[in-house]
DNA sequence: AGCACGCCGACT
DNA sequence: GTCGGCGTGCTC
């Protein structure tokens, strides 16, 4: 008896192994077995009989364990495996790999989720100061380390002390050496989303959201909805009230969400409404948690799994519905093999599963909308705010002439990548931004503010040669951070201190360029001595409940402006926020991306969403210089139709999606020409391929170097794969990756991107 | 991806 | 004379 074995091997084939007469428990397709292979044990998945002339000459190895009682995949999570095996061309065991917990992919038993902390707990308590003098003498770093534990009450976690207090372990070592203090491993359930307590009532739906909700609940299995409502027209309460009904059924529900940390307020939602029938999957659960919700999830235990992308794989049993609520974000898309785009995972779960699924957005990505427009989705559209709530009035200033188009009279804006040194408010908010901060400061209401910049300036010049420092393993400038102030690559995360002159010419003046959120703080700060001001980018976020933490001011009333990059774009609902500013809506617009404008857009749109949620209203003010582009101008109206409308022509020559299918094919390596030869040579290969069949069923790009030519100290290059027909597309690149010899030297590597989110 | 097998430099 | 560098080849 033989059998057909997946492996989480980067190999497009699967093994084959002899059953043994006796195993712990009987294989079905989906249940985990641990194999041998070579030297060691690998867990896979049993797909089924193997097959006899799949077996070299040798004699096939063994099974060796069956561990579990049950699949660990469900037939319809195996089907989905196959899908992503064969649309993103992966191995199969790769796919299957990614849909299970880390605790499952492993040999070892799963253990009961228990989180240890190590916490430093002060032993010995010191009473008068002159013993502390003899006890500390020369050891100030202790002594400050010892008083600071006493200041948190006498104990602390170890790791708060030495990352966010910056005290080095080996000063906690002498405390712990000389008896003062004690270190333990503390076990801790810390998931800051169990606590947080949902709204208890939620609002009664409108006539529009319950249509909607009829309409989805009504739908047949495996039936795509997009629901376009428009920001703050209420369709996280549509969800709710759909999982209502889906659970009163007797059935499950997974809902997605760009990046749960940024979302609290919605999955607060959910947890209010539903409570403990919620598992939130997010991303700083122990693998046990991890392995715990996903017990519970498949017992029956919990029906509803809330999380990011990842969360697409949650084993809800009698799935009948599956959420994924701004659909277009492209965090959705993965970044590394598997590169799947959870939403399409979704609706091709939910086809096996015999589940609804409502793509929500209020800005769908041009591939959702062309689906709909198609028919292959069923539109529903929330096209007013709920309780009366109006979209807020958007204004543009237009940075060029510095003339701002409302009827205040401001000073000519310079351009601020003209200014010398530090930027003057002057230069960074229009004089109408300013104002309207102001206004709103002494009117206790909230400001939000977008940059979609972090680190103080964008990129540092010699004033003599021009000069840019960049990054020694990457193609991209480095932005000057100021707190703490080093040079920082935003791709591959080297520093370096600040440069004093210039590296290339010697040159004594080095210009900071470009705008990042520091400064803006920095200005911010100035303007406004006496407002509240938070600043939200990955900078501050660090730590793992940072976001939440600011989020939870701000809606304490505690922020007078919120200044951040994108993050603060996404679902954030305060209704005292009466002003939304945009710095520079210009960032992005240019990139040499097809998606440029159609990001910039979403941006615009999502961030004036979160102004005039409440009763007082609000306003948007878009500085740019690019007043004219359609990004701009369709977001100022708010017209989605009209911005669709204008991009889609624009992908239709040169043909980029939704007009074709997309693969990107990058060829990396660290040696220069190397890379660009094998580039070459692996496009001459495809070019040869497409010729021998007949049409031009899939054409071919470039090659090219990527628009980031080096990454990591790794060479890059690509060329596109486009085709109208998936299929066409998915035969001619698995064909390349299956047959293409990729030579192992100057660690060529090839990897393709079905369906790329950015071609950056 | 790992991991073993296999041929050439600087150490006891 | 060995210890070990990482090039290449295979995994039922």
């Amino acid at each position: 008896m033989l059998a057909e074995v997946a492996l989480p091997l980067p190999l497009f084939r699967t093994f084959t192994y002899a059953v043994p007469e006796r195993l712990r428990h009987p294989l079905v397709p989906g249940s985990r077995v641990v194999v041998p292979l070579r030297t060691g044990k690998e867990v896979g998945i049993y797909l089924g009989p193997g097959d006899p002339r799949s077996l070299g000459s040798a004699a096939p190895k063994a099974i060796l364990d069956a561990p579990d009682a049950e699949p660990s995949v469900t037939p319809a999570l195996l089907a989905v495996c196959r899908w992503i095996a064969d649309y993103y061309i992966v191995p199969l065991g790769v796919a299957l790999r990614c849909a299970l917990p880390a605790l499952l992919t492993g040999a070892a038993a799963p253990e009961p989720a228990q989180r240890t902390r190590r916490v430093a707990t002060v032993r010995r308590h010191l009473e008068s100061l002159l013993h502390r003098e003899r006890i500390f003498g020369r050891a100030p770093q202790q002594r400050a380390l010892f008083e600071l534990l006493e200041s948190f009450g006498g104990r602390a976690a170890v790791d708060h002390l030495t990352e966010r207090m910056a005290f080095s372990p080996s000063v906690l070592k002498g405390l712990v050496a000389r008896g003062l203090v004690e270190v333990r491993d503390e076990i801790v359930a810390r998931d800051p989303f169990a606590s947080r307590a949902g709204s208890a009532t939620p609002p009664v739906p409108s006539a529009e959201q319950r249509a909607a909700v009829e309409a989805i609940a009504a739908g047949r299995g495996g039936e795509t909805f997009l629901l376009h409502g428009v920001t703050g027209s209420g369709k996280t309460l549509v969800y709710i009230e759909l999982l209502r009904q889906v659970l009163a059924r007797g059935r499950g529900a997974i809902v997605l969400v760009p990046e749960i940390a940024l979302t609290p307020q919605t999955v607060d939602r959910f947890r209010g409404a539903f409570g403990d029938q919620v598992a939130v999957l997010h991303s700083a659960l122990s693998d046990g948690e991890r392995y715990d919700a996903w017990l519970a999830l498949r017992r029956g235990e919990k029906r509803i799994a809330v999380g990011a992308r990842s969360a697409i794989f949650a084993p809800v049993a009698d799935l009948g519905a599956v959420v994924v609520d701004e659909e277009h974000e492209s965090s959705y898309k993965q970044g590394e093999s598997p590169r799947y785009h959870a939403r399409e995972v979704a609706i091709v779960r939910a086809r096996a599963e015999g589940a609804v699924v409502v793509l929500g957005s209020a800005t769908p990505s041009l591939e959702s909308w062309t689906n709909a427009a198609s028919g292959k989705y069923r539109l529903l559209t929330l096209p007013e705010r709920v309780g009366g709530a109006r979209l807020p009035a958007v204004d543009v200033i237009d940075l060029r002439v510095g003339i701002p188009r409302s009827t205040l009279d401001a000073p000519r804006l310079p351009d601020p990548s003209v200014e010398r040194g530090a930027l003057t408010v002057e230069g960074v908010l229009s004089r109408e931004l300013q104002l309207a901060l102001a206004d709103r400061i002494e009117k206790g209401e909230q400001s939000i503010l977008l940059l979609n910049r972090r680190g103080y300036a964008a990129y540092v010049q010699c004033n003599n040669c021009g000069d840019v420092a960049t990054c020694p393993n990457c193609s991209i400038a480095l932005t000057y951070h100021r707190t703490p102030e080093q040079l920082v690559c935003h791709y591959c995360l080297h520093t370096e201190p600040p440069r004093v002159k210039c590296a290339r010419c010697g040159g004594p003046t080095l210009r900071q360029r470009g705008l990042g959120t520091q400064q803006v703080e920095r200005i911010l700060a100035e303007r406004f001595p006496a407002a509240r001001i938070a600043r939200m980018d990955v900078d501050t976020t660090g730590a793992k409940w940072a976001h939440t933490e600011i989020l939870d001011r701000v809606a304490r009333g505690e922020v007078d402006i919120l200044l951040g990059t994108q993050m603060i774009a996404k679902g954030l609902d305060f209704p005292n926020v009466t002003l939304v500013g945009v710095i520079d809506a210009d960032t992005g617009i240019n990139l040499p991306d097809f998606r440029a404008s159609e990001r910039c857009f979403q941006l615009l749109s999502q961030v004036a969403g979160r102004a005039g949620r409440g009763p007082k209203g609000g306003r948007v003010l878009i500085q740019t210089r690019v007043p004219t582009h359609h990004a701009v101008r369709c977001a100022v109206r708010h017209d989605y139709g009209a911005f669709v409308g204008e991009e889609l022509p624009s992908r239709m020559a040169p043909a980029y999606p939704p007009a074709v299918r997309l693969a990107n094919v990058v060829i990396s390596g660290t040696d220069e020409t190397a890379t660009a030869e094998l580039a070459q040579k692996a496009a001459t290969w495809v070019e040869r391929l497409l010729a021998r069949a007949p049409g031009d069923a899939v054409r071919l790009v470039g090659p090219a170097p990527c628009p980031v030519e080096r990454i990591k100290q790794r060479w890059r290059w690509h060329f596109l794969l486009k085709a109208e027909r998936p299929a066409e597309l998915t035969r001619v690149a698995r064909y390349f990756l299956e047959r293409f010899a990729v030579p192992k030297r100057a660690g060529l590597r090839v990897a393709l991107d079905r369906d790329p989110v950015a071609l950056l």
